[in-house]
DNA sequence: ACAAAAGTGTTTTACATACACCCATGG
DNA sequence: CCATGGGTGTATGTAAAACACTTTTGT
């Protein structure tokens, strides 16, 4: 047969937006040699189930959260990337508005938090280049695709997709301009619910209208947001 | 340890373009119950190379080419993929000129052939799905990215660029702003050759100034051409 | 009354699109 | 001289970019 002995793994870098700030959530390692070592979720898949599904468990087990957008990234496949055997991993990005999933005290992992992107902690095995490109990903996508939302709470006034955009390229963006534009889109619902003002003018929420997204999509239609 | 008996494979995508008809790169099985089935060039992984390697090395050892542009597509992990066994598959895409790369009388494959992308024959396992991921991430790509040149001789005449996007985009594309826009990347070197005239006027020949696309890209020049 | 964030239009500029005729060669 | 593909410029439309003041609330 094939003589080959390599284990197929799966790692999700998954991404939560809160208090203006973009995090990833990682998990502590209980055991092994990079035991107490910051990581992504993730482990090994089983014979029986798709890489898709093996995501989604892992997610579950080490974390208790499911994501709502899950994409295949990049397969890392480097012979010594760990030490112990050799592990080709299927990276996933996913989306999550962590006000919508608690964490939960999980079994598989000693710990699980989220991190502010800017201030992450030292990871174990290639962990940091799969965030890396993960990263990168994410900058890119949220260009044309309005995957904005899934990091933002149901309701949410038009500065929450702002800072979001503003927080995730790194850079201003002219208020003006970015709201005719993503409001020309037609994707957002305008609805009568106001923001409990901390200090300023409330702001109306809105709503992201999937059933227009998806409807306008079939027609052509391509979300794209000139922002790099 | 871990309980898993998944094996890695890599597959290629090659894609070629010549006679204006854009080709993939195939190969006939020699053994097993795939025998004489038309297959994507791949194969398992070895325990100590990398995905990249093991790309290059099944290219060589089943087709005899070597890829220009080699970048990885998709992760493909359906449990059922393959009837033999579970085998996880990191597919690649390839670029190639066909006229620069002799294939070789291989000595794992049966037979090793191009098909014009419109008229592929009956494929073994998924690599009808694979190839049509590839085929729209080529569509994708070739907007953003100069990978045109990967598949093109060293000079060309411009009409064979023109032809090139078409082709793969199955379009009509005005002639005189594909040029204009193009021209002005300054990417392209006009030579002082000639084509030898077939019929009708002559052409000059460009060729493809790498080091000035480098030197753009490092100051923030980005390759974009919307013709989606 | 002031601090803080929300809300809102117009002008300028750049790029995409549409479009048709002359040129150089071979047969 | 005719058929074939090569080479070229302008005018128009549309979308991006730049830009600052008024409104509403809490303190």
């Amino acid at each position: 047969m094939v003589d080959q002995s390599i284990k197929v793994a799966v790692d999700a870098v998954v991404f939560g937006y809160s208090n203006n700030e973009l995090k990833i959530l990682l998990i502590q390692q209980k055991y092994g040699e990079t035991k107490d070592q910051w990581a992504l979720p993730g482990g090994f898949v089983k014979d029986s189930e798709s890489l898709d599904e093996a995501v989604q468990r892992e997610l579950r087990e080490e974390t208790g959260v499911k994501a709502t957008y899950l994409e295949q990234l990049y397969t890392f496949g480097n012979p010594k990337r760990d030490s112990r055997f050799r592990v080709v991993s299927i990276a996933y990005i996913a989306l999550i508005n962590p006000k919508n999933s608690q964490l939960e005290a999980s079994t598989d992992a000693k710990d699980a938090k989220w991190f502010d992107v800017k201030s992450l902690p030292k990871l174990a095995y290639d962990h940091q280049t799969i965030i890396s490109v993960g990263l990168e990903r994410l900058k890119a996508k949220i260009n044309y695709q309005p995957i904005g939302f899934d990091l933002l709470a149901t309701y949410f006034p038009f500065s929450d997709l702002e800072n979001l955009y503003q927080t995730i390229l790194d850079k201003k963006i002219d208020r003006r301009n970015f709201r005719k534009k993503i409001l020309s889109f037609n994707i957002l619902e305008e609805t009568d619910k106001i923001s409990q003002a901390g200090s300023g003018r409330p702001a109306k929420l809105f709503k992201f209208n999937l059933t227009n997204y998806k409807r306008l999509e079939k027609q052509g239609f391509h979300f794209e947001i000139k922002l790099v």
